[in-house]
DNA sequence: ACGCATCTATCGCTTAAACGACAGATTGCG
DNA sequence: CGCAATCTGTCGTTTAAGCGATAGATGCGT
């Protein structure tokens, strides 16, 4: 089963997705349209239609299976909730903002919708994960609100800490440690 | 007439060729099998016979119309045949052989004969059309004959002195010129 | 408001490229 | 040497992508 992909469907979608991340870098994604993506790309217009629903659609596939991927994947080797692996995760975001900002910077503002949204999905089920093997007291409900906590919690002050170039994370840290003592507090009383 | 090609012939023309100069700079041309090359260039094998009747066809279509296009370029906007034209075009030679046999050390004993081909004809080409021009007194046979022994003599002259790391080309220019010199005489005879 | 231009999303038809198979040639190793 | 593995060049068939046309949406200057 899962037999091989035709080629040129993988070789189309590429062309579609490196074209549109250069072309990220030169303009606005808003001012983009399907033509200077596909004319970029060596591709007719009528063939992005088979590989991608609309604009959006492939900025958001691009983000997750290209840009964001080693971002991602780094954030998700983690193992448990401490404040090694908060601070770890938190400057890895700060970095990939940084980052994206300065190559995409005419784009960037369209993009952090889309990023906010997959960070907090990896975050969240990441947290989620961990937690339950780390707090194996506590009931499902209280992990999930936990981990939706943190994770919302994580990324806001990572993208406060980006904003005013605060390169020192321990202030932040500070913030967020509590809501993980509360877990360490709890799930020991939980006995 | 010359109705437009269709864009796919284009870019998988581009595609092969561009791997191939990649695989150049890799391994040696005499080890690279058209699996290398279509593999490289994410197109099937069969597909290359569409473009190419072999590595020998490609290899020739690649010189001519992408790595020697800009020095063949540079050699034909010359107009006349003196010394400062043929010092010019003898420093074109040996930057490019130079700058070849760098990138594609593995391959570049095998592309010198296809190289020496297709500089020979340019040359050839253009010292004759521009010493009609310059010497019209002279007839055909005696141009033909000139160009061709100063094509064959710049080439070599090019050669050794980048075997010899001779960056100093005023000693072969002296020999060049005792043939343009006896032309610039015979053609005020002929009047 | 108007018309004009551009863009989007989709359609049927055409075509270049992928695929697998093939016979014959080369290579290289025990 | 022999034989196995790989490479070459060419088939017929299948499929992804190109093309032109289309209707509807969006936008922009007058």
């Amino acid at each position: 089963m899962a037999r091989q992909i035709d080629p040129r469907i993988l070789r189309t979608r590429n062309l579609i997705m490196e074209a549109f991340i250069e072309l990220s870098m030169q303009m606005d994604f808003k001012d983009m349209t399907i033509k200077d993506i596909t004319t970029s790309a060596t591709v007719n217009r009528a063939t992005f239609y088979n590989h991608f629903y609309d604009k959006y659609d492939l900025l958001e596939k691009v983000l997750s299976e290209s840009i964001m991927r080693e971002v991602i994947q780094e954030v998700s080797t983690h193992e448990v909730i401490n404040e090694e692996s908060i601070k770890s995760i938190l400057l890895s975001i700060i970095r990939f903002q940084t980052s994206i900002s300065n190559q995409c910077h005419r784009s960037y503002k369209a993009f952090t919708p889309q990023i906010e949204t997959l960070f907090k999905n990896v975050l969240h089920a990441s947290f989620s994960k961990w937690a339950h093997k780390q707090w194996p007291n506590q009931n499902n409900t209280d992990i999930e609100v936990f981990s939706v906590a943190l994770s919302w919690a994580l990324y806001g002050v990572a993208m406060h800490g980006m904003q005013n170039q605060q390169t020192e994370p321990e202030k932040y840290l500070q913030q967020l440690m509590p809501l993980i003592d509360t877990m360490n507090k709890e799930d020991a009383h939980q006995i």
